[in-house]
DNA sequence: TCAGTTAGTGTCTCTATGACACCAACGGTA
DNA sequence: TACCGTTGGTGTCATAGAGACACTAACTGA
């Protein structure tokens, strides 16, 4: 009944959530808008999507331009689409999560953006539009889906010793764990290889690097098995 | 850089894949398309999201409109948006997974259908655009998320046997299930009550009629523990 | 070399899961 | 009305996984 060139058009952004561990604590990253509507407001990264681009190489454009962040783990969350969300109109919002590892990684704001910056994920300050249900919609997420999927190693760098990556799920998770039950279960599942390498220049014992092999945990999902925490 | 009128923009779908049991199989609806592109093809029921309009009011109206189905389950999925996902141009889809209980509901082709059949999940037609992959999804979505939330009660109707519920399950893991063990365990977890009732005027021994009780369930949620199978 | 701090390891108990077989109750039919 | 066929409903035991728990090893810096 109606051609497509015809029917009245919501514009299209993405809208990205960055996690990533900062001082020994989940964060999250935010950027302060240089533009109205809401100038000055924290918000998170992302905007129009080009037509002939990609959803997700849109969410990672946006990303680079406007914290300099490339190359994250990322995957689409949910799409928002209240008539009211944005004053501007009609603006339906493809919202992506990534996770980035911290190391060493800086960010710097550009384009848009007149600053960029982490917080933690339960003292953000105000943010922009409805980018606060967006930023709770991905922790709500990644808490869920940490405990089945292997998405931890996202936030570590390629190799990292057991407590490092113990230390990281009980940031995310909010709870404590028993060392030698957690070393114990995540050994056994068996995509976890030691390096042989180990970290040495730290004050205290030289722990064993560890890395993720993610050939392996693939081999492991087709044969249909249990994770996890 | 950019306001928001200035941007061009893609045009924007809804698409629904409803599943249910038929006949003793998991299936899903599709229609016949009415209208080019694709015309006479199967496809998912969905349509353009009008402006002003929530997306998941839009997926209700077409779902509607197109098979006569209403106030079903319905959930986001994902959002489809490959610039060449449809030739028509540049449309980005917003997909919904919906399940309806069979109880004698009758679906009707409407509007831009020409027909609407169930089809067994591994035995689909060849669809229009980029459904296969729509519909792969959603498939994926239910098997995983029927494990750890309590999706299943949604495809039947409101009172009913553990027989049922345990069929039900294995038609959908795709296994056969201990009926003891299977009741064990789902009783155990507290939100499935004995409404006294039984059924009568079969033919052998009339089976007790539970039901969902969905307040039980979001306090044990809230509590956090483990579903499930 | 010693003090301080983190790395790394094994056992036991308890709970959860999976395998397994029989009697009960109803309707239909002879 | 009795019996046959079919589905509904129940308990135990053996095994595997999860959680609680404390000490020794190894390194750096003073």
């Amino acid at each position: 009944m109606s051609p497509t060139y015809e029917h009245p058009r919501p514009a299209l952004t993405v809208d990205c959530v960055v996690f990533a561990i900062v001082e020994e604590q989940l964060k999250g990253l935010l950027i302060r808008r240089a533009q109205a509507p809401f100038i000055d407001a924290w918000a998170l990264p992302g905007g129009f999507v080009d037509m002939g681009e990609d959803l997700e190489a849109a969410a990672r454009r946006e990303l680079e331009e406007e914290t300099g962040l490339a190359d994250l783990f990322l995957e689409q969350l949910y799409t928002f689409g209240s008539p009211a969300r944005d004053p501007r109109g009609r603006v339906v919002s493809v919202a992506y999560y990534a996770l980035a590892d911290l190391a060493g990684r800086q960010v710097s704001a550009a384009s848009d953006a007149a600053a960029a910056d982490w917080f933690a994920v339960d003292a953000l300050p105000e943010l922009a539009f409805d980018h606060a249900e967006i930023f709770a919609c991905a922790l709500e997420r990644l808490r869920g889906k940490v405990r089945y999927a292997p998405l931890g190693f996202e936030l570590l760098p390629g190799q990292f010793t057991l407590t490092q990556l113990q230390r990281l799920y009980e940031i995310i998770l909010g709870r404590e764990l028993d060392k030698r039950n957690f070393r114990r279960k995540i050994l056994a599942l068996g995509p976890l290889v030691d390096t042989g390498r180990t970290q040495r220049g730290l004050a205290h014992r030289a722990p064993r690097l560890y890395r993720f092999d993610r050939r392996r945990y693939r081999q492991l999902e087709r044969d249909g098995f249990n994770f996890w925490l």
